[in-house]
DNA sequence: GTTTGTACCTGTCCGC
DNA sequence: TGCGGACAGGTACAAA
């Protein structure tokens, strides 16, 4: 669910909202999802008191910088941030704003971070995949799963070469590669798919095999597809809210993910869908041909 | 070293 | 309406 465009949302919203506030209660519904440190107590002691001074998309990781501090969130396949304040009520966790409130999509809270202006940040993930890491501010870009991970689309290091490098080798299929985040951060199986189709290039086709001209028309795409999903807010076929709680704008211009079956918006052909490496993945049986 | 498969969880949807 | 099974946007790790 949450990818670049949709984190990148939550990021910039976020700057806005709780940027300056200060950290004053942590409520853990669902303990397991703190990674790193196991222990609860040692968690809060570290972050509690502790100021906002920024925050960050790193690939899909949300990065909130904490006095010497950084939480790590990432929201894996279901997860998404809401900021809200919620009243307890029995079990359950009231948001008292109408739009979080009412959908019930809105309905999995699993922690709760609580601000000195009284409202909180709250990661709700029905699937309950979803991650929290505390890192020390000073060597979270030195740790090792932060170390292997590719270049941001929207980096300057993001160049024809450096793609064009990573991937003329690789023996797997360039749907596989776009997925591979040591590669190019931020991508998931929305815009994959999305990106593929707008190249016009077929997914199972292996990386090394495809033409310097195809290689030049997916660089291309992924950048466009990616600022198309940030200016429309990202999606929200299905869990993903913004932190107000609202859906992303993104569905209406989705052109191939999740509509097999369904006319291709350039050439009519049928959508078609396929399993690669345990993902599905939607195409058009036209103008994507193998060759 | 590279690529593929599986586990992590639970909600939702479809067919019977 | 209710139930069982398939399926789901990501990634770490194991296995091939």
């Amino acid at each position: 669910m949450p990818e670049l465009p949709e984190v990148e949302t939550q990021v910039r919203d976020l700057k806005k909202e709780i940027k300056g506030l200060t950290i004053k209660d942590i409520i853990p519904i669902y303990k397991k999802v703190l990674k790193k440190p196991k222990n609860f107590k040692l968690f809060k002691n570290s972050i509690l008191n502790k100021k906002v001074l920024d925050i960050e998309r790193l690939g899909k990781n949300i990065l909130i910088h904490a006095g010497d501090k950084v939480i790590l969130i990432h929201q894996k396949i279901a997860g998404h941030i809401l900021y809200s304040k919620w009243i307890k009520k029995g079990n359950n966790y009231i948001s008292e704003d109408k739009i979080i409130k009412k959908d019930p999509k809105n309905r999995f809270l699993i922690y709760l971070f609580v601000f000195n202006n009284g409202k909180m940040l709250g990661l709700c993930d029905p699937r309950k995949f979803s991650k929290i890491e505390l890192w020390s501010r000073k060597d979270i870009k030195k740790i090792k799963e932060i170390k292997k991970l590719g270049e941001d689309p929207f980096s300057k290091n993001f160049t024809f070469n450096y793609f064009y490098g990573k991937i003329k080798n690789k023996n797997k299929s360039i749907k596989s590669v776009l997925l591979d985040q040591s590669i190019v951060l931020g991508i998931g199986n929305i815009y994959s798919d999305e990106i593929l189709w707008q190249a016009k290039v077929h997914p199972t086709k292996k990386a090394k095999e495809l033409s310097l001209n195809e290689i030049k028309e997916i660089f291309k795409a992924i950048k466009q597809v990616l600022r198309e999903g940030i200016k429309k807010r990202g999606e929200s076929f299905s869990d993903w809210r913004d932190i107000f709680g609202k859906k992303g704008n993104y569905d209406k211009y989705k052109k191939v993910f999740k509509r097999e079956g369904l006319s291709c918006k350039r050439c009519k052909s049928a959508i078609l869908k396929t399993k690669i490496s345990g993902r599905t993945s939607r195409f058009c049986s036209n103008c994507q041909k193998y060759d």
